[in-house]
DNA sequence: TAGTGGTCTAGACCACTAA
DNA sequence: TAGTGGTCTAGACCACTAA
């Protein structure tokens, strides 16, 4: 039970069930006094005790499960190490960027689409694209152990991807990188720009988020040893999954 | 007006104003149809039409000002770039590290403490401590043309920086790295671990955020060309006000 | 089948904003 | 002073979950 006369009531039972959770009394997972407990302890209708729990949902402590409770929030992050995952070492002798990201768990693509189209504005500034030139984009969709993680479209110049196993669903062993350096393209230097920002509808839907949780737009480009840009991968990841890691030197 | 009877009339008109967002009908700062408008316009209650208009401010669409209206949002980013603001060249010279991201704008410090303190769990795993020995912590809020955008706590072992200008207010040029480099504690590898959550309530008075918007953990550790960490830097951040920029090579 | 969270009503009073 | 968003009540019905 709280004091503070100024604060609003739901604020009040918000913050009694906070510092609980924070204190440990309720370990993630486990269940939280429910709509009708609230308002009876309290003594207050449904839509005080509702607005009370969606202060907690919405700072993402807790989620609710329809006919079921309410619970405190459970996490299992991934680390993605951004500079040693392109390492051409890893995909110059086959192996995917991913392996050791996630190691043990499976990891799978199960939606993709490969197209041509005009690039949007920011791709083609990105790729320095002349007016009528049009590039292959492929978007995928990662899932792993059974939870979407990331959605990723990449862009390629048509006139570099076109007849090679960039269009093709399966890249082959390296994947894009290794096609891109078969034919004097190899991606040597890489920027990456990280957005966090609220998910909007169809990405909820899209990557099955829990309330109140970020997502995170990566905008990677890749460029050869003389500066040109070969490939722009725009990606958006769950935050919940992941931790983001960045080493480098001086 | 939308159809689609299976969806509750609180997402329907969130769907409506969201789409009309997008397209450009509302542009940013505009101000949005308030409770009495979509009362009277859908025929619901107060309630309902509160719901709605929180679907907007939850997904990071609109903010509400109270006695005033709810408004469609505005956004301001400013570039981090995580490996060039680190390069030793500049605070060698003895110029900040926020130089070139905020020029013509306004960066002060408003609130700094400094104080020894027992190594939190992480702290003392991440620097490699022995079972008693403390830390230097220096904390500090960064405001940026009156908005606070950063929290950062800086921890160094006690035993190097004791009696040196690392425990005063002013560090003097170049800051901490610049002294750490003078007693032969040079900088050289940095590791930083990004993390986008839900900010928590003292966060949100701290960093004066807009309902809806993210917070950006960043956990940077700071190591000697011989691989002894001899800094971590454990920051927040406002994610409405950033872009985080990392480049780096093959 | 009992309990849960989700949606919704039709009111009320309040503090705040801006004309 | 008129209008705004913020809080709150005391109900109602629903779909869903889990025993």
């Amino acid at each position: 039970m709280s004091r503070e006369q100024e604060m609003p009531k739901y604020q009040q039972i918000a913050a009694d069930l906070r510092a609980a959770i924070v204190d440990g009394d309720y370990a993630p997972g486990a269940r939280l006094p429910g709509e009708n407990a609230l308002m009876s302890e309290y003594g207050v209708a449904r839509m005080t005790a509702r607005q009370a729990l969606a202060a907690l949902i919405s700072e993402g402590l807790a989620v609710s499960r329809k006919g079921s409770g309410v619970f405190v929030r459970e996490f299992r992050q991934i680390v993605r190490d951004g500079v040693n995952r392109l390492a051409s070492a890893k995909w110059g002798r086959g192996s995917s960027i991913w392996a050791s990201e996630t190691r043990n768990r499976s990891l799978k693509v199960d939606q993709m689409t490969i197209n041509e189209v005009e690039p949007p504005a920011h791709v083609k500034s990105a790729l320095d694209l002349s007016g009528d030139e049009t590039v292959i984009c492929r978007s995928r969709r990662y899932v792993l152990d059974g939870k979407p993680i990331l959605l990723a479209s990449s862009y390629l110049p048509s006139r570099i991807a076109h007849g090679t196993r960039m269009v093709e669903r399966d890249t082959g062993s390296g994947g894009i990188y290794a096609r891109l350096s078969e034919i004097g393209y190899e991606p040597v230097h890489f920027q990456e720009d990280l957005r966090a920002r609220m998910p909007l509808l169809p990405e909820v839907d899209q990557l099955k988020l829990d309330p109140a949780t970020p997502v995170v737009d990566i905008v990677r480009i890749a460029y050869t040893e003389d500066g040109q840009p070969v490939e722009v991968n725009e990606m958006t990841a769950d935050s919940s999954a992941y931790i983001f890691r960045y080493r480098f030197n001086s």
